[in-house]
RNA sequence: GCGAGGAUGGCGGAAUUGGGAGACGCACUGGAUUUAGGAUCCAGCCCCUUUUUGGGAUGGGGGUUCAAAUCCCCCUCCUCGCACCA
């Protein structure tokens, strides 16, 4: 077959050019031009009133500096998703804006004396630059900015709202202060202990914090995982454990000779019989009570306080040690005595803050039973098996056999946990519990760049919520210290902190702190379905419309603790407050995978970023986008590197080559009277329609791409321009659309076709034309290959053995040889076996 | 330590209800065309052996099977998440 290079030598019947004087794609005239017709026509602008609404949401993303690979790569595929949607006919929202509070602005401001919101607002409009430069068809009039007031004033709102559901509140927490920067920070600036700053080692401080009542959710947060049939299993494993549900059961310990008692959760009642001692966290509150009066009263508040000023590393890597307060408490069970310590391996947050001492069952136990010649009682022996206490190195933990167990010895663990619960909840010394590792979600920071928390204090009606007609509480602009000193810099800001009282109009202060950006990030894809409304933060009949997300894109895991389930969590306070019809976001969530340069996360701190703006000047838009979605599947991580572009490049020019030079002979028609050539070639057609059409639908991108490659190289090296040919062009310019916009816009207007491909249906397949009329038996020989046998499909089993021993390279290799068996996988594969001698 | 995922040519990656390993691209080699090319076209390109034939190969070792990248067991290494959660 002659191939296309020697066409155009001997052969100038289809009007081929010489590839010499080839005129290249030019990419930049042809992207503004596109660029410019999408915006002017409104191409992107959603439907208000949708007949068959797609939400695609790609995570929005925080403006420091302009976007670049590293970043972009999210964008461009939520936008290949976006495109292929619309496409298929629906009406989609894909919207975008920008996390827009938070630290890095405020530490900009602090070392270069920029106010935070001048770099923020510069770096939005930079980054929005970059993103109509790479054609992502955001609908621009729905951009949310949360630092902007029309935006917080919400983001108060919905904390005003988990105020009046009980979900709000405050209590005093222990938060990282830096000794020598004489500042709170955030637990992401806490390095190793250290001061990300100056390396002082951080100590511990007591603040009132505003916290969400996350726990109240942990339940459903657990159990609506089921309903996530689109998330990947990992993400939910880690949500599961990071909520990390634990059944177990409450036991009452009366404190010897005072009127307290401690409530313990354990997991292991079965274990209750080897109690000898009790720990209590150093925070507890009931310290006091036990330690007052005592001889040792001193000592102990010595190690409580030396206690809480450790970091949890330097309390995790150190031996466990405790202290003995003075006090005994009755084990329930048995009556038995046992001494009281404060510990501080026990951590307050989690339970009662006060755990059981089991030393021959829980190995913590044991270290610390051994360091304080505790006495260590078996009460647990593994099936068939006596553990023997002068031999015990280790604790053991796994279930076993009740013994020195009162009433419950011989029974086994798991009956002798809830034998245990039973009898402890009739005589009301405990029962049945729950316990979650989630904590409430602490929401106050000590810093500028952030929402003000709406409250106000006033010393006549205590805590006042600021009324929502007085929303947004501004965030004064006319700052110029940004550096907080173990309060927010608003503290110092008179203006902002003095106010009056909503109740009873008397003098008045605000709460000087901000909201957790988290908090901005949790409701955002809520604005956008209504972003200019300013009676709610979202019209109801708007959130009906729209919700749930119909596919959620980004991040990697490191968001499954974090954002994803604040956001859920949103969601179902708004739910049960009747503001949204669903209780979650989204089913449907794609993590993506990060981009690398050099074999590191392309990052703007580590110096090694590709900024997408000027990528897409120089090289073109289009050529970026097919660079990012070559390169790797979209979960997977993925190296940027300049080969790949090379790679894009020649693609796009090979195009656009083929059609420029074939205008006259492309046809949307769908060929007739086919030769078995054409006909295999019509084939080739629809099978990669069908391929790029699943593999967009599932986000395999890549794959997708391979198979235009493969069809693009077909029908390139094709030398008759009959109508097949034509249309197989015509199929790869609209398979293209979604991936490179620019480029198969241009080749569709210069083939005659009108406005955008944006707004024309997806293709449709050929039922006819899926599979071939004949087929590949491939023959095996003791399962090694060793022939193949095109047949007509439809072909039998006896037509098969007989074609293949007909075969003459199958009867080379069955000379003297007996044949065993055979098996037969319909129109696939004939496995020859022989016996072995 | 616990949990999850992964390891396929020189490179990025294809192929898993078990059925032709290496699609597609990059790099590389040879050739064509060109004043030139980081353009374009043709051919080659896992390793060994070889005239064709053939043999080996999906991190390492074992197993199941007519047949294993795919399933099972053991081991090594890598990435991520959690890490005193009672």
């Amino acid at each position: 077959m002659p191939k296309y290079s020697t066409l155009y030598q001997k052969n100038n019947n289809f009007c081929l050019t010489d590839f010499s004087t080839i005129m290249k794609y030019n990419h930049s005239s042809v992207e503004k031009k596109w660029q410019k017709y999408w915006d002017e026509q409104n191409v992107f602008v959603t439907n208000n009133d949708p007949k068959n609404k797609f939400y695609n949401l790609v995570m929005f993303a925080y403006p420091s500096g302009d976007i670049h690979m590293g970043t972009g790569r999210n964008y461009v595929i939520g936008d290949v998703y976006a495109r292929f949607k619309m496409r298929q006919g629906y009406d989609v929202l894909h919207p975008f804006g920008w996390d827009a509070f938070g630290l890095p602005a405020e530490n900009q401001a602090i070392k270069a004396g920029v106010h935070p919101e001048k770099w923020t607002m510069e770096n939005i409009q930079i980054s929005d630059a970059s993103l109509k430069l790479l054609g992502i068809s955001y609908d621009w009039e729905r951009e949310i900015i949360t630092c902007s007031p029309d935006y917080y004033k919400w983001t108060q709102w919905m904390f005003l709202l988990l105020y009046k559901r009980g979900l709000a509140y405050k209590k005093e927490a222990y938060v990282n202060w830096c000794p020598s920067c004489l500042t709170v920070l955030a637990n992401e600036q806490v390095d190793e202990g250290k001061c990300y700053r100056c390396d002082a080692v951080i100590e511990k401080k007591k603040l009132k914090q505003w916290f969400f009542k996350i726990t109240e959710y942990a339940e459903r947060l657990l159990k609506d995982l089921e309903k996530l049939g689109g998330w990947s299993e990992n993400v939910k494993i880690i949500q599961k454990n990071w909520i990390g549900k634990s059944e177990g059961c409450d036991i009452v310990f009366k404190v010897e000779g005072k009127d307290a008692v401690f409530n313990v959760f354990t997991t292991r009642p079965d274990t209750i019989y080897g109690v000898t001692f009790m720990s209590v966290a150093p925070e507890h509150q009931m310290i006091d009570d036990l330690i007052k009066g005592n001889s040792t009263e001193d000592e102990v508040r010595k190690y409580v306080k030396e206690a809480t000023k450790k970091t949890d590393r330097e309390r995790i890597e150190k031996e466990k040690d405790g202290i003995f307060t003075g006090c005994h408490a009755i084990n329930p069970i048995n009556n038995e005595k046992i001494p009281i310590f404060v510990a501080d391996y026990v951590l307050y947050e989690y339970g009662s803050g006060v755990v059981m001492g089991v030393p021959a069952h829980d190995e913590r136990d044991f270290q610390f039973a051994r360091k304080y010649n505790l006495p260590i009682k078996i009460v647990i022996n593994p099936p068939g098996e006596t553990l023997k206490l002068d031999t015990m190195e280790h604790a053991y933990e796994e279930p076993g056999v009740m013994v020195q167990s009162g009433q419950f010895t011989g029974m086994n663990s798991e009956k002798g946990i809830a034998a245990v619960t039973d009898f402890l909840a009739q005589k009301k010394l405990g029962g049945a519990s729950v316990n979650y590792r989630l904590k409430d979600w602490l929401i106050s920071r000590q810093r500028y760049w952030g929402a003000p928390i709406p409250i106000i204090y006033c010393d006549r009606c205590g805590t006042v919520p600021t009324p929502e007609s007085a929303l947004p509480v501004l965030l004064p602009k006319e700052v110029t210290d940004f550096v907080p000193r173990g309060k927010s810099p608003l503290a110092a800001v008179e203006s902002f902190i003095h106010t009056r009282c909503p109740t009873c109009n008397a003098e008045a202060k605000r709460d000087p702190d901000t909201m957790d950006t988290f908090v901005c990030s949790s409701w955002y894809f809520l604005r956008y379905l209504d972003p200019k409304n300013d009676r709610e933060f979202c019209s109801k009949v708007n959130a009906d419309t729209w919700l749930p997300v119909d596919q959620y894109i980004g991040g990697s895991s490191e968001h499954a603790t974090g954002h994803l389930i604040y956001f859920r969590f949103f969601t179902k306070v708004l739910f049960d407050a009747g503001f949204i019809p669903v209780d979650e976001p989204t089913k449907n969530l794609f993590n993506l995978g990060m981009v690398l340069k050099g074999g590191v996360k392309m990052s703007k701190s580590k110096g090694n970023i590709v900024p997408i703006g000027q990528f897409a000047k120089q090289r073109g838009a289009d050529v970026a986008r097919l660079a990012i979605i070559f390169a790797a599947p979209p979960e997977r991580e993925m190296e940027w590197s300049n080969e790949g572009v090379i790679g894009a490049e020649r693609f796009i020019n090979r195009m656009y080559r083929l059609v420029i030079e074939n205008k006259s002979s492309i046809t949307q028609t769908k060929p007739e009277k086919l030769s078995q050539d054409e006909e295999h070639l019509f084939i080739k057609i629809n099978q990669t329609i069908v391929k790029v059409t699943n593999d967009l639908e599932s986000f395999k991108f890549n794959t997708a791409i391979a198979a235009l490659w493969e069809l693009l190289n077909e029908l390139y090296g094709w030398q008759k321009r009959s109508d097949v040919f034509g249309y197989g062009v015509y199929v790869l310019i609209n398979l293209l659309s979604p991936f490179v916009p620019h480029l198969a816009d241009e080749l569709w207007s210069s083939i005659g076709g009108r406005g955008t491909l944006v707004k024309k249906n997806w293709l449709d397949y050929d039922k006819n034309y899926i599979d071939g009329k004949s087929i590949t038996v491939v023959i095996q020989i003791n399962g090694k290959v060793r022939s193949h046998l095109e047949l007509a499909r439809g072909v039998g089993e006896k037509e098969v053995i007989k074609g293949a021993l007909d075969d003459e390279k199958i009867q080379r290799h069955l000379k003297d040889k007996k044949i065993k068996k055979t098996i037969y996988v319909p129109e696939k594969i004939l496995n020859i076996v022989l016996f072995s001698d």
